[in-house]
DNA sequence: ATGCTCCTGCGAA
DNA sequence: CTAACGTTCGCAGGAGCAT
């Protein structure tokens, strides 16, 4: 029996601000102040911007040979992406944030949304929003803001105003707004910024006159759904305080049902054994992700593609499906069926730029069916790849690889990943910090 | 008509 | 020196096929 009206929601979405950026600077301070800009893989394009970097017009994204000029003219830093490093940070980041609500639910590598509905009533969150914030800098020495709304997508919303509005201090909650405060927010943030808004739906929202956030609320539900998709409906919902996504419940992972690893090339390849060598290595690791969740695949594509911005040079792009009868994690089996895709889909006559995998038709281990003998070929299998994750996991990341992957010591091949200027593993190995006093 | 699988487009970080 | 442009995932919905 209920005696009472149920609750409005609190959700609350802590984002770290520039992240990487911001996970670089705490362990060295040296980089507090100037423009800073962090890399994709192979040193591409820029995926995380100080403001300082941003105050000099640098969009995300761009391709980090076009803002070279600005090392010399504005003396704009830069580091290649450290993974390991964020990683972790990361992950101590999200255990200090679970400690402010029961339901967390971990949404990328820099946010989370915590369900603070009951914890607080609509007059404490906005206090209750700067005590997470100013818990993560005490603790991690990582800046975040906080947005807090009735539904994920006006949580999400919240944090954009906390974000772009110093004034708030880094928390921002609709609840504290009077109804006419909120409207005046709504009309004032492009629609643009709306969770679930891209580059193609903008265009098409624009054409029909929806511009601002407010719009897309005050639009007709059936109208969007018609002309648009539930996608689109179920946000406009959430925009109207209506939640529609639930949290998503982190302590049972699901697992993945497909596993990609693909990867531009340090520099161009032309010959076979070099592409067959990246792809045996994209299998491995991808192999190495479907042991970790314990399953077996069922298929596996193998594609390769020419530089798409190179557009004087002869263009080739091409995938190909390998169905396996009988699953497996086996990565010498997965890698034997890439190989014979790739040469399948390989022509001598182009330039690659980029190769990968995709792992399938993906079913849980345990109850995978075989018969007897190959049951026993199986676990001869299983043995020998337990051995290989197990090492790996005690002594580092590729102590002991297939082959096939190609032997690389002291002389990395050409199309292994550009990463001039990476930062040291802080958190995760010591080697690396008596490195760095070392410097 | 209805139900499937496969594939593509889109959005997110 | 030049040229140089990320990766991984899930979902929806249309196309194409089978029933």
């Amino acid at each position: 029996m209920s005696t009472s009206a149920s609750l409005t929601r609190a959700i609350a979405l802590v984002d770290g601000n520039n992240f990487y950026v911001s996970c670089e600077r705490v362990f060295n301070p040296g980089l507090e102040k100037s423009p800073l800009v962090i890399l994709s893989n192979n040193d591409g394009c820029i995926v995380s911007r100080s403001q300082e970097a941003r105050d000099l017009g640098i969009p995300m994204g761009l391709p980090f040979f076009k803002a070279k000029q600005l090392i010399q003219s504005h003396g704009l830093k830069w580091l290649s992406s450290n993974y390991t490093l964020y990683g972790d940070m990361s992950a101590r980041m999200m255990n200090t944030l679970a400690q402010f609500s029961p339901d967390q639910e971990i949404y990328s590598i820099d946010e989370c949304f915590l369900d603070l509905t009951g914890i607080t009533s609509d007059s404490q969150l906005i206090s209750y929003g700067l005590t997470i914030k100013e818990r993560v800098q005490r603790d991690l020495g990582l800046p975040t803001c906080v947005g807090i709304g009735p539904s994920k997508t006006l949580a999400k919303l919240a944090n954009h105003i906390a974000k772009k509005n110093k004034q708030f201090g880094g928390a921002f909650a609709w609840a504290a707004l009077s109804q006419q405060e909120q409207i005046e927010w709504l009309k004032k943030v492009n629609v643009a910024e709306v969770w679930g808004v891209g580059r193609r739906l903008l265009e098409q929202l624009n054409t029909i006159g929806i511009k601002t956030v407010y719009d897309l609320q005050q639009a007709n539900t059936d109208l969007i759904r018609r002309r648009f998709s539930i996608v689109l409906a179920r946000t406009v919902a959430e925009l109207n305080g209506v939640a529609c996504l639930e949290m998503v419940d982190i302590k049972e992972p699901i697992n993945k049902q497909q596993i990609i690893s693909s990867k531009s090339f340090g520099e161009p390849i032309q010959a076979l054994p070099l592409l067959r060598e990246a792809v045996a290595s994209y299998v491995c690791r991808a192999a190495e992700k479907l042991r970790e969740q314990a399953s077996v695949c069922h298929n596996v594509t193998v594609f390769v593609r020419t530089n798409p911005f190179a557009k004087h040079q002869p263009q080739y792009h091409n995938q190909i499906s390998i169905p396996l009868s009988i699953g497996t994690a086996d990565s010498r089996r997965l890698i034997h069926a890439a190989c014979y895709g790739l040469e399948r889909i390989y022509r001598s006559n182009y330039v690659y730029k980029k190769a990968g995998i995709i792992l399938s038709d993906l079913h849980d281990a345990y109850h995978h069916q075989g018969d007897l003998f190959t049951k026993i070929d199986e676990e001869k299998s299983q043995q020998v790849m337990r051995t290989i994750d197990n090492l790996n996991l005690r002594y580092g990341a590729n102590t002991l690889t297939l082959a096939s992957t190609g032997i690389v010591v002291g002389n990395p091949h050409s199309w292994r990943m550009r990463a001039n200027q990476k930062s040291q593993c802080f958190t995760t190995r010591w080697d690396e910090i008596a490195l760095a006093k070392a410097c």
